[in-house]
DNA sequence: CAACTCTCAACTGTTGACAGTTGACACGTG
DNA sequence: CACGTGTCAACTGTCAACAGTTGAGAGTTG
């Protein structure tokens, strides 16, 4: 383990499996805990000063989560993602978020898409004026589209990939310059739903997410 | 290739957690824990022989599918699912399993399919010849399709919506006489996705599943 | 008599110790 | 020298006991 790990505080008023949880979480998707490693079960505990149960309710929440594996007899590491699994999940990730793009198309109230026009809008001026390459509302439409489905079951799971995905690509951190092409995709999606067009919207986020997913493909063959 | 897994006694050497999860799913599933159900880790640790610390690992697993809810320091229950529940993960069903038709539709190697087209065949014969109601091939059917979609975050990801379902309609346990026109369904779907139309698969398959959802709330809202 | 407070039993959260398993290293054998 | 064997330290699985929280009911007060 990398293993500075200060004696966290690990304060607050939630248990100790739910802020280990947290603090777990936070460690494998920055990468303080590496694809490969393995999780010791003693010296986790002792670095976050918690005894062993709690610290093992933590690593079986991570792993029902995806972000951890469990070997019996063995312990927990970190699973290393290879090209096959990264496109698994973001083929999960399409099933999700299409039908999501989906419902919300056949929405009746508004408003909330009309909220995300208008980010959108907002977003393309800011990338026009400034030569800004960063486009830090790409999670955000995704994340919102998924709101709006007001759907928790469907957002739970869609979560839940998204970390796995961000885990996946954790290695190739340097965000990409897609930021025009994704926000123009973004657009056309949005119009799509907008118009009430349902299928087309779902064609149109599938086509964007397979140019995502390639994207990210190629940024893990390459390692830096 | 030492463990290929003789599907064991299951009282013989899997952890007692393991064995744990497996019987609470059974009985949560089969009605002997029933909906709404307080789940107390002592009782039952005494009941199944074990301490503590296993089972409540296991219940944090049933947890993670939605087989259990955890509320902090009051404990384990039996979830109650209503109609809008129901709905949502219906919604996340159809989601999972259209894209998996589309992802099958698209396929190369069509033995799979063919297979399954044998044996919707094979139902249908013997639907017609002897008034046997039941129709036992569709849990089948849709475990092919996910199994065909060869892609197993997919499959993981369905298996736990169909278990939540299972517990959603567990009070109706009486299935309903929809199999023919389930069978019916199921069959245009797979003619669909032999003629590679995997937006007509889609769409059939989301009907299909729309049907069956109106059925489940018709039987949740008439209790027996 | 309603509402509020206090007390307590039951239960979950946590801990430290014990038991069984695993993988690796050293050793002996062909 | 390759290979099987024995031994052992490290680690996970499990247990029983301790500590903190919760909800309910007895008791009290206005």
């Amino acid at each position: 383990m990398s293993s500075a790990s200060v004696p966290a505080p690990l304060g607050g008023e939630a248990t100790y499996a739910d802020r280990s949880v947290a603090v777990l979480r936070e460690m494998i998707l920055d990468g303080s805990l590496a694809p490969g490693e393995r999780l010791n079960e003693v010296h986790i505990s002792q670095a976050l000063g918690i005894s062993r149960g709690p610290l093992r309710e933590a690593l079986r929440r991570l792993a029902s989560e995806g972000l951890v594996r469990l070997v019996p007899h063995r312990g927990a590491f970190v699973p290393a993602f290879g090209p096959g699994q990264l496109t698994e999940l973001y083929e999960l990730r399409i099933a999700l978020e299409t039908h999501a793009a989906r419902l919300v198309a056949e929405l009746d109230d508004r408003t909330g898409v009309d909220d995300l026009v208008r980010a959108l809008d907002d977003a393309a001026a800011l990338l026009d004026r400034q030569d800004s390459s960063a486009y830090p509302t790409d999670q955000d439409f995704h994340g919102t589209l998924l709101r709006l489905a007001a759907n928790s079951a469907l957002s739970e799971a869609a979560a839940s990939v998204s970390a796995r995905i961000s885990l996946a690509r954790s290695r190739s951190a340097s965000q990409p310059v897609r930021a025009r092409e994704a926000l123009t995709e973004h657009r056309a999606v949005l119009a799509a739903i907008v118009a009430g067009d349902a299928d087309e919207a779902a064609r149109l986020l599938r086509l964007h997410l397979h140019h995502s997913l390639e994207n990210a493909l190629s940024l893990l063959d390459a390692p830096a």
